[in-house]
DNA sequence: GCGTCTCATGAGAATGATTCTCATTACTAT
DNA sequence: ATAGTAATGAGAATCATTCTCATGAGACGC
């Protein structure tokens, strides 16, 4: 239970890769990118990275239809995403009110212990 | 581009199994069940079925977290998913509060072309 | 500095869902 | 019936992700 969570060139390589990226990218995407600037770490210990930062909060998880999981660097605290479809530019937006319905339309019919899923996708300004 | 559709046992027999069942399957085990019953369909053909339905718009579509693919048969018109997290019981849900939440958060920010996911869990009454 | 105790790494194998291939089957309209 | 063509299915192929396990390297005490 104790993750004494080492500090290594290959975890700084990856942190640092999505401080610089700002938007939702695939393993495989930082895994090539940490390659093509000879900043070399396996493909395996991207995938650990990413998740060990995504359970720890550290990062927002995005699965696309496709069937790839992308991740991005993110503010703590509950939030959704208006992701453009295009570029991959990404907002963090909140609302009370999908919040309340959420919970409402839940609860309204008997469900309890409610989670939900809210992501918008659009076109950017930039990309039009 | 001219989808002929044809009518075959197979395609009869998994829409049979959809209407039976009312809550999200993967198409694996929509393949098992039919196996269990003696009408047998290959597994191929169930995933091609699901797929024109859901293109048809006849069934929604529900990835999970765990990367596998969810079918159930719809109504028609857009509407989001209530979802028992234990026993998969689904209650169609609507929320005009969402789609106005949604649209009014993509134009402050410049998205055009909106569209967005929302998906409720929790745990059903029964299931408790 | 040095040893040690572990956790971390990475190359490749393994997994698991889904898609593709292609020879065969079977709707449908004529 | 018959031709024409979409549909089927068994197995191979794909693709993202996870696992395995031998090797490497932080952290800490001395």
């Amino acid at each position: 239970m104790t993750t004494a969570q080492r500090e290594t060139r290959q975890r700084r390589a990856v942190s640092l890769a999505l401080e610089e990226l700002d938007e939702f990218r695939s393993a495989q995407a930082i895994h090539d990118l940490l390659r093509s600037r000879g900043e070399s770490v396996g493909l395996s210990t991207v995938y650990r990275t990413l998740q060990g930062l995504a359970d720890a909060g550290a990062v927002d998880v995005l699965r696309m239809s496709e069937g790839e999981t992308q991740y991005r660097l993110c503010s703590r605290g509950h939030h959704h995403h208006l992701v453009c479809r295009r570029c991959g530019r990404t907002v963090e937006v909140e609302g009370a009110a999908v919040e309340r319905w959420a919970d409402a339309t839940a609860a309204q019919h008997g469900f309890r212990d409610v989670s939900h899923t809210v992501e918008v996708f659009g076109v950017c300004s930039t990309c039009r």
